[in-house]
DNA sequence: AAGGGGGACAACCGCAACGCT
DNA sequence: GAGCGTTGCGGTTGTCCCCCT
């Protein structure tokens, strides 16, 4: 015998919510909640609607602080890094646009991001020599380098998704409390964006692990409304998404930390983390057009973002052809 | 004007995780 | 620890609308 349905489908009403139905369920939660128990919700409010389609309802629309509508090219470019990095864990990353619901960055992806992705990748790239490994040593560019950086033909990230305000900024050490990994952090370059999202440029290997980065609370766009909603413009709320290399258990380490309670940007609030993989890409592969696409027709992820070594120089090593 | 195709988006489904008893 | 109910999430489907022929 199987689960029992979570409500009677017979007697439920399906399909595209009505006015009244919409007003009907936002005057109830607005006045009562929602008591903790979408089940008994529609019976209480009134409505003939299955508990968890009620939920989605007011979740997805019906909320305060919802955002519809066009996509800016600043959410373009941290779904693009968030995606690349965590693969499609939409609610982690509608926790990082306020006002956008994990069904619509899902739908947004599925829909135009990729494909914008897909069509401005140049068809022409082939796999290239790796980068002398040697480069990695070196410092991490400037700014500038990345201002200057004028070689969009080749740069296998867009540039309407180019971190051109990207600034170094000093992490401190991770401890991830969660796994069974113990860590050390790895010297690679982090670049901060103008709304302190913080991003690593570094190349890390496909995903073949990944734990939940942390509970309910570090996400509002599927909670129940009566959470403290995360709101990034907030002066002082801060979020920190990170890579680091594991060692002892030669694993690439990703930690997404959320600080919601105005700390320092510096300030490093411990929450769970997440294997990357259990072997690490050496640094000086990269992945090209085929890779990404491969990537994301086979619904992996976790490929290189943003590559440190994308700067002018290094696109004449990889793609001579195309930088003029 | 009709209708076929494709895109966009709202909603549903199923499963895993979580929490309570 | 087992069992059960509920929630959260991501994949998928259904439907509407617009454009093209």
């Amino acid at each position: 015998m199987g689960r029992a349905p979570c409500c009677d489908k017979a007697n439920v009403k399906r399909g595209p919510w009505s006015p009244e139905e919409d007003s009907k369920l936002k005057e109830y939660i607005e006045k009562h909640g929602t008591g903790g128990n979408w089940i008994a919700l529609p019976q209480k409010a009134g409505l003939k609607r299955c508990g968890k389609s009620c939920r989605l309802r007011w979740l997805n629309y019906l909320r305060p602080n919802i955002r519809h509508g066009e996509f800016s090219d600043e959410e373009d470019r941290i779904i693009c890094s968030l995606y690349v990095n965590i693969g499609s864990r939409w609610s982690i990353i509608a926790a990082q646009l306020p006002g956008r619901t994990d069904n619509d960055i899902k739908n947004y992806w599925n829909t135009k991001l990729k494909k914008k992705l897909m069509g401005l990748l140049p068809l022409s790239h082939q796999r290239k020599p790796p980068f002398p490994s040697s480069q990695h040593q070196n410092p991490p560019p400037s700014p500038s380098m990345y201002s200057d950086y004028n070689c969009s033909s080749s740069y296998y990230i867009p540039q309407t998704l180019s971190f051109t305000d990207l600034e170094p900024i000093s992490l401190p050490s991770t401890n991830f409390a969660s796994t069974s990994c113990t860590t050390t952090s790895l010297s690679l370059p982090f670049y901060q964006n103008q709304d302190s999202t913080v991003v690593s440029t570094s190349a890390i290997s496909p995903m073949q692990c990944y734990y939940p980065m942390f509970g309910s609370e570090g996400s509002c766009s599927s909670s129940d409304g009566s959470c403290t909603q995360i709101k990034q413009e907030e002066p002082g709320y801060q979020s920190y998404m990170s890579t680091s290399f594991d060692e002892f258990n030669n694993k690439a380490m990703f930690s997404y930390n959320i600080n919601g309670r105005g700390g320092n940007i510096n300030q490093w609030d411990e929450k769970s983390s997440g294997c990357f993989g259990q072997t690490q890409t050496p640094l000086e592969n990269y992945y090209d057009l085929e890779d990404i696409k491969q990537m994301i027709n086979s619904g992996s992820s976790s490929f290189i973002n943003i590559d440190e070594n994308k700067n002018e120089e290094n696109c004449m090593y990889y793609y001579p052809d195309e930088c003029n």
